[in-house]
DNA sequence: CCACTTTGGCAACAGTGTTGCTAAAGTGCA
DNA sequence: TGCACTTTAGCAACACTGTTGCCAAAGTGG
């Protein structure tokens, strides 16, 4: 839809490669490690140490993104006995992204600058449960609206490089296509990424609510460690975003990128069965981790919601050796330190049992927008070579 | 250690990448699509058509693995109304690798070929709890028998690339250090790949015997299917190997490739909580899926023990959208279809509550030598892309 | 003022996959 | 049998990659 740059979007590079590809992906690197480096930039020697490249390589590569304007040089260091080095910067007004967050009730649409910070919100009630074609038309007034200039301050729209679209699953985010929405049945089969995209004229990536927000808290560090990845084959950074809302779902991010299986169906965390045979969940099964944890949280026993998130929290963690667990959602958020204490709780238990290391848990920043904010990184993030693009 | 040809061992390109990084990415590439295409071969044609490389491209390729002696020519298709293609295979005796697997009271080593096909085995009673430096001296003599003249049918020690070695878990394969290895505390520390690999002068790779079983599973085709990756992007095939023997563990190949988790942690399925607040488990825990399991197979009710493995297969299934389960360990080997049918069954209902799709179960098939023959995959995997080299 | 250090660009280079063309090796019909 | 046609595969030139060697620029410190 808009131009990003020659060789753009090549993912961590599995299947063949050319030479474009090879270009496209030691560019996302760069890109990726001045995004990381925020407002304090960073000079080709660094860039040069962080991405393993030659310091004559990543000239080169600077000097295309320049080009294509999505770079800039801004200051220098003090100099450490030589010449001062140059520090280089994301352009941020260079492009934006769109993120939509369709919640049951409410809409959320955040236009969200390269780096991924919001520079515009725009609120509206929304409905789920409306016909799709009814629904469908305000999302797209909801986009419109903020990128009216009035809303986004005059950005250029060629400038945005499309909408990222999260919604309660379940979904396929290959095909785009919207499966039986938990309590929505009326969704099932419609193809709401090419619907958008058709109506907005703008290329759209949709995904389910809680990877869009697992893969923001990736971009923009859950630990505000700004989830840079590891040196070569060193495994980035795993974890796992737990959404306690009206359901209970997850995110994985696993080695740094965002894991969600082949049909999207990753991060089924609430069905998973913690007591055998115990009290009927409304999915058809007994013992589901989600009747378990709600009736507690409904009952108003936050501590053993809490600790029954947690023992959920650490069977995955056990399963999948992550590094950190992050728990975000309305009902979280309305108090979070309890839930927090609690899951820690049951995961140092854990930790000490086996000799490990315990795995920290943190509450999401981000509060509400957490998950709109994540949707722009549906757009954003294969600039930056940390999602496959969907094509 | 071993030459295999220049620029070999590049896993999926993820850090920086220069030319040479890129013809090795590109020759294992093709190496693995000759792999999986057996005693069938493939064309030039074919392989550029798996691969996305252009004929061209392939055909130099192929010249320098010939050179290397890896693959060679190999007869001809017939012709569809011109020149007839020419056929390239592996050549199964340029490589091979050596498999160790050190279980609780037997040790099994096997000597694999390039494809990782078994060329010889020797088998030993062994004792995990023996002191360190004795069990280690077992298993370089084993390695040493193995590779005699008498055993190997004089397969040249230069071709050798190296041993993998499976072992109980903890342990990281990373460093090659052992945990405390349930039932034997007396390894925690040890540092087995590093004096494996100075002892016998050869390099090791060192994992859980869980994973190398799924490994070899990923590569030798649990589904007889050859394992082969989907298109690009496409999403390779995901499964979870269980393995219910002394213990309950798991193996996870996610998107082709195995998931170790930053401290090869991942794959603790046993201690997963299926009935909070259940009996004691010996972790210290209560209600771990292993202890019931476990006791439900003791008591002879092995109808519930798959039951409650199914669930525990469920509750993965779920939370990773995997393709496929497939079972093995001594447990279930001894009588597999009721397992199997369990497993099944309740995976089955799960799918038909969701609306979803029924993941299949498969009892593995090399009984008890699946993990031998998996470990001689943690040295042969890296040259067909398929697993990051440790270094 | 000058020696020294460090940065970063220019030009030549080795090596990648690609493109355009041609030769080789079959099939199938007149 | 001859000939048109199809398909494979190699050669040579090419565009482009990151790398190397060299040198100018721009600082520091005595």
């Amino acid at each position: 839809m808009t131009p990003v740059f020659p060789g753009a979007f090549p993912h961590a590079l599995s299947g063949a490669a050319n030479l474009p590809a090879l270009r496209g992906h030691n560019a996302a690197l760069v890109l990726d490690l001045l995004r990381a480096a925020g407002e304090r930039g960073a000079s080709r020697a660094e860039l040069a140490e962080g991405t393993g490249l030659t310091p004559q390589a990543v000239s080169k590569i600077t000097a295309r993104l320049r080009a294509a304007g999505l770079v800039t040089e801004a200051g220098r260091r003090p100099s450490t006995g030589g010449k001062p080095r140059t520090v280089w910067r994301l352009v941020r007004d260079a492009r934006y992204a769109v993120g939509l967050h369709l919640d049951r009730d409410e809409l959320t649409a955040v236009l969200a600058d390269l780096p991924g910070t919001p520079v515009a919100v725009h609120r509206a009630p929304f409905d789920l449960g409306a016909p799709p074609e009814r629904a469908l038309g305000e999302a797209v007034e909801a986009v419109r609206a903020l990128l009216a200039p009035a809303a986004s301050g005059g950005v250029p729209r060629a400038g945005v490089l499309g909408v990222g679209v999260a919604c309660p699953g379940p979904l396929e985010h290959r095909t785009g296509v919207l499966r039986r929405v938990t309590g929505f049945p009326g969704w099932d089969g419609f193809p709401l990424r090419d619907a958008l995209a058709e109506r907005l004229a703008m290329s759209v990536a949709l995904d389910k609510d809680t990877n869009a927000a697992a893969l923001g808290l990736a971009l923009r560090g859950a630990d505000g460690s700004d989830g840079r990845r590891g040196g070569a084959g060193a495994g980035a950074a795993s974890f796992a975003y737990l959404h306690l809302g009206t359901g209970l779902g997850a995110g994985l991010v696993l080695g740094g990128t965002l894991y969600r299986g082949a049909r999207t169906g990753a991060g089924e965390f609430g069905h998973q069965v913690v007591r055998l045979d115990g009290p009927a969940c409304h999915c058809g099964d007994r013992g589901c981790l989600e009747a378990l944890c709600l009736a507690a949280a409904a009952r108003g026993d936050t501590a053993e919601a809490a600790r029954v998130l947690g023992v959920g929290a650490a069977n995955l963690a056990g399963l999948l050796d992550i590094d950190r667990v992050v728990l975000g959602g309305r009902a979280v958020l309305a108090d979070p330190e309890p839930y927090r204490a609690g899951v820690e709780a049951v995961l140092a238990a854990r930790a000490a049992r086996t000799d490990g290391r315990a795995v920290p848990v943190s509450v999401a920043p981000g509060g509400a927008r957490l998950v709109a904010d994540g949707a722009a990184h549906l757009v954003l993030a294969p600039l930056f070579g940390r999602l496959e693009p969907v094509r």
